[in-house]
DNA sequence: GACCTGCTGCGGTTTG
């Protein structure tokens, strides 16, 4: 053993024994030394099931057994993002705690009353909890706080990469903001991930007024062999005998996955059902056991875990297809290969998905990405035959393959975020002054671009009369108004984040899950849901029920969708790709055929950035990622051009109404001002936008959705 | 042209 194994608690001495471990693993070693020599706030990276959670926690928990700490409370706090995740780790946890004494407090919607009753009259050992859980607790039983923290020696964030940028890290690091200022001192913050794209901002986020006192431990190595194979289809071709591309891709994915255990990111829950549609009949006609199985947020959660047990319990093949539903969390075990339909929206995504491939020690990860093209037709538009699919699912491979994945964006102002934390801070509270609201949300919080001027907007917004969420007491404290308590006291309330309102579907006794409310179903309507067919017999509206019937046919409902955003990098790399002439080794003839055709069309554009399509059609080559992109789109449209938006490349319409479009570009270039809303686009993205105010939903579109500083540069770079 | 995540307190009933 290892020195670092001796500096240990002897009770965890003893659990590792008794695990068999050889040794301790370099990056659980080193922790200890960092954890247990300073007093610094830490990041921890190693890929999925590479120690990390070992790593923070035998150092911490050797700490609490043998320097116990002054004041009440929990000793250790650790944050995770999934239900699933905590109840894994708190097992984990549990086996390592077992002879210590420590008790493992698992805290979230499924957890019984009595364990959490018990908690919080004799708060000790580890809590972990998601953000929402924790919220509850902030707002239900602010006066506790204190009691329940106070002997706190460190916050452990699990999956700190998928918390960074998003609402629930803003609330997250909001929460931990309130925690230290009840206490009144710092808390060790300990983040563990295994993508992060960028330490320094990673560290930022984890500590922003001292990311540089922010270590650092990254597991050395590790990185097993990268397979990777990309395949081309073209749809839509003139021979109607032709079999369609989505089934030779089935009938490709259904010969090679056949027999082991693999994940098929399909990429949207419709195209999950669909795949899994096709391949479930594959395995029938073939005479199989059913071995294919859909997995996506809208099934039931029974029908979840069964997918996840077969996966995890690995003596049968199962094959999931999936969305991002199994992209993150919870260990399901080793899978012979990651499949992916489509190119990904984004590098971190791909390489948390292919983490969950070749961990066994000496198996390659291996990737087998498809991509559908469209027939060449000779009226096809330019942006078609550029073929943006194939090049963007290797530039997204490249990128993988250097290592490199997208970085949080931190200007954002979050304002929906704001308005739920002022609400709970009054809750927690029973009042609060405007000026200690802005210090402890913005000045000392997560909200650092929300200036004094700003937060009043914010303030009054949610004051006026019509929205009702906050009033004033004649000595200036902020309370709860009327509509403001109501919100609060629901506990829809807890999370930050907008869900649709759905209609449940059951065969029987059977629950198959939720399907969003906007799809138009009568008695008799088919439907293809959780991989199987069904014709629906009742509709209970109220109730908000479907029943259905197994049924030989069906479609594929519509599952509410947005548009997701594309980093400048990955379009960068794009235009790139087009303007090369190697060819990756990973593609099969027919995706390099493809590729060398998007070439060509590239080419014929001889580098023009305004292509003209026709007189009033243009092409505006952006080569810039969707905020970029969107910015202009919105420019155009505020004076009247109709826009199409593909990757890097804008697809604009005139009308008798527009101006000349080289004018308008040129104009911007040189400094004329536009106003990126006059068309009055959608503005209500997030839960509390329909409290704000215009002008304040503009500011917050300006602070993450679009990119007004540097429209003109983009402008200058067309017109030049 | 996309995906995912989360949820209290209390009153009633059943069981030992």
């Amino acid at each position: 053993m290892t020195p670092a194994f001796y500096r240990l608690s002897r009770p965890l001495q003893k659990w590792i024994r008794a695990q068999g471990w050889t040794g301790l693993r370099p990056l659980q070693a080193e922790a200890i030394g960092a954890i247990m020599d300073g007093t610094a706030d830490l990041v921890v990276t190693a890929s999925t099931a590479g120690g990390k959670t070992e790593a923070a926690f035998l150092p911490l928990i050797s700490q609490v057994l043998d320097d116990p700490q002054a004041g009440a409370g929990f000793d250790l706090l650790y944050l995770g993002p999934l239900k699933a995740l905590i109840t894994d780790q708190a097992r984990r946890l549990d086996g390592m705690c077992h002879e210590t004494g420590l008790p493992v407090v698992p805290w979230h919607g499924d957890i019984a009353g009595g364990i959490k009753t018990r908690a919080l009259k004799n708060p000790r050992g580890i809590l972990l909890i998601t953000p929402e859980s924790l919220e509850a607790l902030f707002i239900r039983r602010g006066n506790e706080i204190p009691g329940l923290f106070g002997a706190l020696r460190a916050v452990v964030i699990d999956e700190l990469h998928s918390v960074l940028d998003s609402e629930r890290g803003v609330q997250m690091r909001s929460l931990l903001n309130r925690t230290e200022s009840r206490l009144g001192r710092p808390l060790r913050r300990i983040g563990l991930s295994a993508t992060l794209g960028d330490i320094g901002l990673a560290c930022a986020y984890l500590r922003p007024d001292d990311p540089d006192a922010v270590g650092h431990i990254a597991a050395t190595g590790g990185g097993s062999e990268l397979r990777v194979q990309l395949r081309g289809y073209v749809a839509g071709g003139p021979d109607p005998d032709e079999p369609a591309a989505a089934d030779l891709v089935a009938g490709h994915l259904f010969q090679k996955l056949r027999g082991s255990s693999n994940l098929v990111f399909a990429g949207s829950r419709e195209r999950v059902e669909i795949y899994a549609d096709k391949l479930r009949q594959l395995c029938d006609a073939a005479g199989l056991p059913q071995e294919f199985h859909a997995h996506h947020a809208s099934l039931s959660r029974e029908h979840r875990d069964f997918v996840e047990r077969r996966l995890k319990d690995g003596r049968l093949p199962a094959t999931a297809i999936c969305t991002s539903t199994l992209e993150l969390g919870i260990d399901i075990g080793d899978v012979t290969c990651v499949a992916q339909i489509g190119a990904p929206f984004s590098v971190a995504s791909l390489r948390q998905r292919l983490g969950r491939s070749g961990r066994r020690a000496g198996q390659p990860a291996t990737l087998r990405q498809y991509v559908i093209e469209a027939w060449p037709r000779p009226d096809a538009n330019l942006a078609d035959r550029l073929r943006l699919d194939l090049v963007r699912a290797v530039a997204m491979i490249d990128l993988l393959i250097e290592g490199w994945c997208e970085p949080p964006a931190p200007q954002a102002l979050h304002l929906s975020t704001l308005v739920h934390q002022i609400l709970s801070v009054i809750a927690e509270r029973g009042g609060a002054t405007a000026a200690g609201l802005h210090r402890l949300l913005c000045r000392e919080g997560p909200f650092r671009s929300v200036d004094a001027a700003l937060f009043q907007q914010v303030l009054r917004a949610i004051g006026h009369r019509d929205t009702g969420l906050i009033e004033q007491a004649d000595n200036g404290i902020l309370l709860l108004g009327r509509r403001g308590e109501k919100l609060v006291e629901h506990y829809s309330f807890y999370a930050v984040f907008q869900t649709p309102e759905e209609y449940s579907l059951q065969n029987g006794a059977e629950k198959l899950g939720t399907l969003p409310v906007h799809n138009i179903l009568a008695p008799g309507s088919l439907l293809i849901f959780s991989g199987r067919r069904w014709q629906v017999r009742e509709i209970h509206a109220e109730a908000r029920v479907i029943v259905v019937d197994p049924a030989k046919a069906g479609v594929v409902p519509d599952f509410d969708s947005s548009p997701g955003l594309i980093h400048d990098r990955v379009i960068q790399r794009m235009f790139h790709i087009l303007g090369d002439r190697t060819v990756p080794v990973y593609l099969e003839p027919l995706a390099a055929a493809l590729l060398e055709q998007a070439r060509s069309s590239y080419s014929a554009l001889g580098g023009e950035r305004i292509h003209e399509l026709s007189p009033r059609a243009f092409l505006l080559m952006t080569r810039r990622g969707t905020v970029a992109s969107t910015t202009l789109a919105l420019a155009l449209q505020s004076v009247g051009f109709r826009v199409q938006l593909y990757d890097g490349v804008l697809e604009v319409l005139a009308t008798d109404a527009t101006p000349d479009l080289r004018a308008f570009l040129t104009g911007i270039a040189r400094g004329a001002s536009v106003d990126l809303f006059a068309h009055d686009p959608p503005l209500c993205f997030e839960k509390f936008h329909p409290f704000l105010t215009r002008p304040l939903l503009e500011q917050d579109a300006s602070s993450s959705r679009v990119d007004l500083a540097a429209l003109a540069g983009l402008c200058k770079e067309l017109t030049d």
